[in-house]
DNA sequence: GTGAAAGCGCTAACAC
DNA sequence: GTGTTAGCGCTTTCAC
């Protein structure tokens, strides 16, 4: 290749690598050169001498100590798919691309950490499905760049992003009170993830903002069959409610195939708000009102931080939080 | 390392990559200074000599020639998850990641060629959406070690694995009978795409075995909303239809939609019988009967065939056909 | 069975 | 502004 271009190797890299100082004829020439040749530089050699992979690894991690060897369940949520697609979206124009790691076993994130540590990815891109999960911390010891999708159960040392929770609520709150709603309740997810929690009090805060002190609640576990039978629970206690705001989508599913199956309508007798716009909110019959994260725009933001932290080690942690909102569509 | 262990550098090397000739009591020590020392080789410096990685792209593929940033769609579809899943499954034990890339514009399709020309993975397993994609044929060319999931549309001498798709569609076929159905349609994918024509034919044959000469048919494209008009059309044609093959779950589920829309009850009206067996069919009220690939297997023996294509470069590309499953729930 | 030495292809000091 | 040189950390002949 140098030859090719009759300059020496530093030269070519020179040029491959941007840096000035370069006489723009012989730039011309070494371009040419690498056209013709179809020279492409050798990855693994760059990265011997440069301690940098251009990789980053997206991991996905439970917390589960059991041998589970599926990580289906978050791979098949459409949630995931918009991740990706928000990371691929800031990586690519980068020419940096994840690899793909799960972590659900304590033998999956030693593994992890281990790749890390190998130099296989320069850094780390986490999204957890359980607040537990034990994983951000190791990042943090192992000094791996690191950025999670959601703010970590435990305050650790460790950048996020994650969507103004208690605002998303407050949106559906607002909505059903201009609905003319009077009697409202919600349905919560697992009260021991965080975000659930915040779902809740910040729902339960707006309407008291509106003048209803009491928001009666029953809490699910962010799954269709766990919103049904919130729902269910609901209507048991009190059968006149006419407004209905639940943690996700999954869950407002749910709750619609149960307010079906007691004979009241939607949105006429019982208006109910989702949380998420995830693709159940469009397959839904009517189509969900719910409250969208800018998913997208949080996966890219998280690549930029990574990269942050990736070109400056020490790095103090930041935290970037973003804004829901209200989509209306028939159902509230 | 190697001093801590009092051997040399090349002993280490031999320990780690599992090499015989080595006294087995110099194998425990340098084993145990692997423990202590928490050592793990750097892996730039390993494939910068093996020229080899460890890693194999993922790639998801379409045919657009257009500038669509976000590859969404595919990713947003549980099927994709359990592609993934399959995969992940059959490379983790062996230690090795999929590096994920998307090439849905000839700009992305070039980069992925590049890249893998680079030296950033050892292979390429490849998910395509759109049957005219470019990416195979040009992976064939630059001698690419690579595995398709369906059969191309184009006959190019690459290895792939795929389902019995008229299999699975006489299975659908000798359900509906079995259930005595007389008056039988079947909604079909894009007939530009091998997979729906196969369907299709494997469906008519079928139904020409149990003596049903002529099967009406309405072409879909796969999404929801095509499902749903592909069906308000049959009704339109032949209102007494008292079952029908959807090509998969996705317009399924639309059809399900539309059927109830004219107040015909399923099952007892009308026999609803899917293709996929996708999260759609759970989520579906009632939930559908459908064909199931066995997705997992697939992915994983693409895995297996990449594998086997790295290690001998030569090999005569292989397909592998799996065949389906009726799974029967509660629509047909 | 084990060590010594060469070299994979690149970048980065350092001379010029 | 460009060429020369010295490694990056590993695997792998080749002697012993």
């Amino acid at each position: 290749m140098a030859r090719v271009a009759g300059v020496s190797r530093a030269t070519v890299s020179r040029v491959i690598n941007g840096i000035r100082n370069v006489d723009p004829d012989i730039q011309a020439t070494v371009r040419q050169a690498i056209a013709t040749t179809g020279y492409v530089p050798n990855r693994a050699a760059r990265s011997l001498v440069t301690r940098r992979t251009g990789a980053v690894a997206l991991v996905l991690s439970g917390a589960g100590a059991d041998e589970d060897p599926s990580p289906s369940p978050l791979l098949t949520d459409p949630f995931f798919g918009r991740v990706v697609a928000g990371i691929i979206s800031f990586l690519r124009p980068r020419g940096i691309h994840p690899v793909l790691m799960f972590a659900e076993t304590a033998q999956s994130r030693a593994q992890v950490v281990s790749y890390l540590r190998q130099g296989d990815a320069d850094g780390a891109l986490l999204v957890s499905t359980h607040a537990a999960d034990p994983l951000p911390a190791q990042l943090v010891e192992a000094a791996v760049p690191a950025v999670l999708f959601a703010r970590p159960a435990d305050p650790i040392p460790i950048s996020y992003v994650d969507v103004d929770h208690r605002a998303g609520a407050a949106l559906a709150a607002d909505r059903l009170v201009e609905l003319g709603r009077r009697r409202v309740a919600t349905i919560c997810g697992p009260l021991d993830v965080p975000a659930a929690q915040a779902r809740l009090a910040g729902f339960q805060d707006a309407m008291a903002r509106h003048g209803h002190a009491f928001v009666p609640y029953s809490e699910g576990g962010f799954t269709y069959d766990s919103g049904e039978q919130a729902m269910e629970r609901l209507l048991a206690e009190r059968l006149d409610l006419d407004g209905v705001f639940v943690a996700n989508d999954l869950m407002a599913q749910g709750a619609l195939h149960a307010l079906r199956h007691h004979g009241r309508s939607v949105p006429d007798d019982v208006a109910v708000i989702g949380f998420d716009d995830s693709s159940a909110a469009t397959a839904c019959r009517p189509p969900l009102t719910t409250i969208r994260h800018p998913v997208e725009g949080m996966a890219a933001e998280m690549g930029r931080l990574l990269l942050d932290h990736i070109d400056e080690p020490g790095r103090t942690p930041t935290s970037v939080i973003f804004e829901p909102a209200l989509i209306v569509r028939a159902s509230g």
